[in-house]
DNA sequence: TTGAAAGCGCTAACAG
DNA sequence: CTGTTAGCGCTTTCAA
């Protein structure tokens, strides 16, 4: 069966389609005798106004694009759960992108979804691509980037402080006792793990406390590689009494890794992580980690996709936002002490 | 900067629009030295066919909708994963729909995903409202069923065999000498909950060992929920030495629950999950729990969307694959055994 | 207060 | 082989 047009609508109430049109958007005006008879047809009807056509008139598709290393990641379908509810409350939906971090794929769904003319793009994703930047300008299709940040996008962010996030854990640590310390990070081309090491590493030296350049491990961001990387820290003769992970998957690993190694935690080793996944209640010793205010970032995201579009060439802003420590299990004193 | 259009591009090469169209399509016969040409001038104004033009032309829109209970679960962010993994290849592209299972959601959705005219729904969630049979009746848009079943609702569907999961379990906790067991499933509404209990039972009755209805309790599907239903349980007087719970979500409310109440995993309980999540890799002990082979799933449902649309009113098919035993960490022998 | 008519960007006959 | 033309379903002047 055909879908009903406007045009069915139109016929049936015996109006016009520009009629019918006014009704429905508020617009002009329409005598609420009419107005309320052509609602009652389209109900009969059961008409809905095709998005596509208006879409095609110069108005918005509400379609939004959110491009996310990928959606099977606890910590990013967080996240796209979040951009969704928010999405689907003001009456968007959103297309999910997952770019495995691939400038390839990041390139091919922002093409995509410039092609579905989406009102917006949620970027969460890595890229060292100026394309994006060529969409900005070119095109006008508002893109604001989330917990992450591309080098010469001139896009609003919205990100945690990654430094301080890194200095919360060093300073936990710290107050626990802890002087043995390493790191795990994931491939340091990440500017956010880049961060997270040096606020680490920062707050570590005001403490007096110098961590060598090998006292930082990076790996992919799995399980896997986290596990891997994190036995071979714990195999070295000065095996660290704690170990900070730039993110709860690799955390997960090295908890995986002490388990195999016979190294009890927290007992032997402190292990913390960040991010504040659902993975981290759920491993045994339940993992203390570094939590990003995902939720606010994400509303402030979106205020900022959809609130203030084209407004000028606004201000570029940067919004910066405080992470908080969550102590649970897998952290305490070093042993000995 | 306007987005460039057909007729820009018709312009630049000297031919008309028709011409152009034709060339991209590979459509009508365009001479091979136009056709280049033509190429040029798209690349250097690069030029972007606007697929709402062409889906208002009855063209399809290259976007699924995919209605799950929640991306952020990870069984259900696992499937999304797939399936725009799927989809990216074939060029469609997928918004996804958190429904909560809440049926309000699941028909504005619904809606949503009709009014922007999508080629195809992928529904994962449970619905008990016809209305979507509504949808694949009087609209022509091709619905399929994943990993859940809607009763009266004449689309294809794509299924693990529960009853048979159900007794996967069964006979792997009977082989382990268990026989004082119990379920937590959760809520009994939920057709594919109902089916794994039934298997359970069906194999310990074939076993001869009946399974009283006080050894069923059901909940929420959630962590919490499961923990608290699975203290109640371990406070019987009669603990059971086995739970079998529906899914990964119960089953590590479980883990936890017996950790707290100082019972251990699997020395003087076993605990089997369902599905085969990140999460039951993660938990220590790890889990025990049985698989769904849900990139095989998702492969026949999206062919079912997309290979083969409208042929007529083809045969509703209902496939039915073969779950999986994975055995981990969380189950052995009773105690005392 | 309403309707006729001109497109939005593209495809699909149908002529040339 | 290529161009003209008529829409797709809707919004939006501009008249009536």
């Amino acid at each position: 069966m055909k879908a009903t047009t406007i045009y069915d609508v139109a016929k049936e109430a015996g109006v016009s389609i520009a009629t019918v049109s006014n009704a429905i958007n508020g617009k002009g005006n329409v005598s609420k005798k009419r107005r309320d008879e052509i609602f009652k047809v389209m109900e009969r009807l059961q008409y809905q106004p095709s998005v596509i056509a208006s879409a095609l008139m110069g108005k918005k598709t509400y379609t939004l694009g959110l491009l996310i290393p990928d959606v099977s990641n606890p910590f990013f379908s967080e996240i796209a759960r979040s951009v969704e509810d928010l999405a689907h409350s003001a009456g968007y939906s959103v297309i999910v992108c997952s770019t495995d971090n691939k400038d390839e794929r990041v390139d091919k769904y922002l093409r995509l979804l410039e092609q579905k003319s989406v009102d917006g793009i949620l970027i969460g994703t890595g890229t060292e691509n100026g394309e994006t930047l060529t969409q900005l300008a070119e095109k006008s299709i508002p893109i604001v980037m989330i917990a992450r940040e591309a080098a010469g996008v001139s896009a609003h962010s919205v990100l945690t402080d990654d430094f301080k996030g890194g200095g919360l854990a060093a300073e936990h640590l710290l107050a626990l006792g802890h002087s043995r310390m390493a790191i795990l990070a994931e491939k340091l081309e990440v500017s956010s793990s880049v961060e997270r090491v040096r606020g680490f590493r920062f707050a570590l030296f005001e403490a007096g406390i110098a961590l060598g350049n090998d006292g930082v491990v990076s790996c992919d961001s799995s399980i896997k590689a986290g596990k891997k990387a994190a036995a071979a820290l714990l195999a070295r003769e000065e095996r660290p009494s704690a170990i900070f992970c730039c993110n709860d998957l690799l955390a997960i690993g090295a908890l995986q890794a002490a388990k195999e190694a016979g190294v009890k935690v927290p007992e032997q080793l402190s292990i913390i992580g960040f991010d504040d996944t659902i993975l981290s209640t759920v491993t045994n010793p339940a993992l203390t980690t570094i939590a990003q205010p995902m939720d606010q970032m994400v509303k402030l995201a979106f205020g900022l996709l959809i609130g203030a579009p084209e407004s000028g060439q606004p201000i570029r802003q940067r919004i910066v936002m405080p992470p908080g420590l969550i102590v649970r299990e897998s952290t305490g004193e070093p042993p000995g002490s």
